[in-house]
DNA sequence: ATTGCACATTAGAATCATTCCAAATTTAGA
DNA sequence: TCTAAATTTGGAATGATTCTAATGTGCAAT
């Protein structure tokens, strides 16, 4: 996938709206859009290296940090393992799978209500919700058959 | 509440059955059965040094993960915060009051699947779930008149 | 009740993701 | 262009947790 540079401007993305841009937060920023993943701070860093040799871990932090206050990126967390950041901004969860390590998005089905689920303590105002599965992917046996 | 000594005794404690029972166990799972609250690692090594003056920080953690793998207890986290240990082996998510600091039980309602919420990955055998919530509590103006 | 040994405890050192620091640089609006 | 405020940076500090290796103990089998 190619660096788009109108990704990190303010005027064709909205996402970024009233996030002052620096060409480390752009580079960081195209990291994250470009794989769809959910990287560690390390491996953003390490991504981030390729298009901006002399960006340091610190400022990757930063920028992430400044991304996940501004709304524009998610920070997930796994136990205790390091954070790792996700570019979906739609709800949803995370499923870790321990055979392949991988992360994988799980949506909210539509018109879920917390309080379908949950019995929520009386007043309880949600800011945030963390939703996080762990487990294994079973290869089902095909159902089709091969003539 | 007082240490009842039988409940670190298998015979009448199926909860720890097969797991070794030492003084520091005991001591750690009293612990979290005393207040039924979410202490982390540190809280409870000084919680502990109460009826144990002795125990160790160390063997704590060995304690607590030992619990843990046991199922005896669960451990709770939210963002990196320190890790916390709860007592209630129901299935509950957890909500945490910015205010207060204190987190609360959340019990999921009855009969509810997972897959009624979520679009689980096809094949996906769920081992853990984990519920985080992140908020503050309203006060209600009551509804009740005062005569 | 004694014994043997696999497992547990302990103090202190090590780890390592993340945060802090303070000097140099850059952004963005006036 | 000029300036003030915000950002970047390398390196040091932090702090929760894990590791190490020496010592101690639970408990099943005798
Ligand atoms: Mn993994
Ligand atoms: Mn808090
Ligand atoms: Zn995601
Ligand atoms: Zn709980």
């Amino acid at each position: 996938m190619e660096n788009k540079l109108t990704d990190c401007d303010h005027r064709h993305n909205p996402k970024l709206k009233g996030l002052r841009m620096t060409r480390q937060r752009c580079a960081v920023y195209q990291v994250l859009m470009a794989h769809r993943d959910h990287p560690t701070a390390g491996e953003v860093y390490d991504r981030a290296k390729h298009s901006m040799p002399t960006i340091s871990l610190a400022t990757v932090y930063n920028c992430l940090e400044a991304l996940v206050q501004h709304g524009a990126v998610r920070q997930v967390n796994f136990e205790r393992e390091s954070s790792r950041y996700c570019p979906n901004l739609t709800e949803h969860g995370h499923f870790h799978d321990e055979k392949s390590g991988t992360i994988i998005d799980v949506p909210l089905k539509k018109g879920i209500h917390l309080s379908d689920l949950l019995e929520l303590p009386a007043g309880a105002q949600i800011d945030n919700l963390e939703i996080t599965l762990r487990g294994k992917i079973i290869h089902q046996p095909s159902l089709t058959t091969h003539p």
